[in-house]
DNA sequence: AAACTGTTTTTTGTATAATATAAACAGAAG
DNA sequence: CTTCTGTTTATATTATACAAAAAACAGTTT
């Protein structure tokens, strides 16, 4: 039940404002490329500039930022080699962390995640897969029972995000993907680390030539 | 050769700030649960405090400083149990790094490093192995050409090391990991992925199992 | 003497003011 | 008309001032 007594908040202006800044860059309000303007920012939150600077020096550490000295801060905007180096990185983190949950895998919640991906296809609405998409990756990096892996793919997966804009509107992989869920979720429950790890390298590679083909065909340079 | 007229300085205060503390981190001059106050280190290096908070808030986004709400910013102290996390994570990134330098071994560069770690034995100043070893990661780091895995090793690497006070002076271990040092070398110039991957891990397990042995002896519980 | 309460002191958190740099612009020279 | 230079304007950087919270302390009560 409710305890009245909790405490007031935990939580001072610098953090607040961090996961505001933070939820507007990653759901895609702000956009990468775009100027994080001080005066304009501490403005709308009806703050001061200091809790802003310092909440934007510490995005600027998750590579969601990009400082740059004297002119001020951008949400970043990843290369098109950097999609490369991103999904390597996280094709082995991912297949890591599944390999650690591999060991224990909490069958009740694989259970639920199984029941919604086997009943998604090419007709399900893209802002609900990526919503879950998104819970069954995050669940997964918790469940890998170390809080720094949970952190660097948290953060590498919020950087990938960025990518949204050249990568919405893409029903056709929605079948596909939520196959390679269900795939993973059998080896886990199977407990069958050689192919939990195959399945999950197979399903980000998946990802990563998506964006990587969209990319190359619809941008020129960058 | 030399040219003066380089850019006079492209760093601001903050970051002048960031790297100063940083190194005082990691060299030992602040230890692991100090606190850093403000004043203080804003006295010490003619600044105000504004530079000096900027910089405590990003050094806690490596994980280094562990920030209580107010309260004030600690040298991180990694628990026991951290111990396994970091060094686990450490493992399977190390080997990941070293696989992909496989595939493009800069054999000067190695072929240097091998020298100096054949050189190398229990007689050896451990200070002087210490530095080497740094160098010689952070080298594979680099050379892994993904920017983004040489950033996260790179900050594991820090924290791992906030441990130096539990494991300096041990002498007895330099020996067998230059020979872990020459082994992996081997296998990168010879280009086997498998034997580099096994190498690696051998070479990680064997630092992280002396720190957790040293840990369970010489500490009652954290 | 121990514990509680009220006060002082120290330090963090926030806001604002001062300074320095860079971008925009306009006027003058070629 | 173009280019260069000086000025203005806007913005980031740094410093300082103020407010709020926590810690230290002391005095009082039991």
């Amino acid at each position: 039940m409710y305890n009245p007594l909790h405490p007031a908040k935990n939580m001072d202006l610098r953090q607040i404002v961090y996961e505001k800044i933070k939820q507007a860059i990653v759901n895609g309000i702000i956009k990468p490329g775009e100027k994080l303007s001080e005066v304009e920012l501490a403005e709308k939150m009806a703050v001061s500039r200091t809790p802003v600077r310092e909440a934007i020096r510490q995005l600027a550490k998750t590579s969601l930022v990009t400082l740059t000295p004297r002119k001020g801060a951008y949400v970043s905007l990843p290369s098109i080699s950097d999609a490369g180096a991103l999904y390597e990185l996280r094709e082995d983190l991912e297949m890591f962390a599944a390999a650690l949950v591999c060991a224990h895998p909490p069958v009740r919640e694989l259970q639920e995640f199984l029941e919604i991906f086997r009943n998604m296809d090419n007709n399900t609405d893209p802002d609900k897969y990526l919503e879950e998409d998104r819970r069954f990756h995050g669940f997964l990096y918790q469940a890998s029972g170390n809080r720094f892996l949970q952190n660097s793919l948290q953060e590498l997966v919020d950087v990938i995000n960025l990518y949204r804009p050249y990568s919405i509107g893409d029903k056709d992989y929605i079948q596909r993907l939520s196959e390679g869920h269900v795939e993973i979720i059998n080896a886990l429950l199977a407990k069958d680390e050689v192919k939990v790890r195959q399945a999950m390298g197979a399903h980000i590679r998946l990802s990563r030539d998506r964006l990587v083909a969209y990319l190359n065909t619809h941008t020129s340079e960058r």
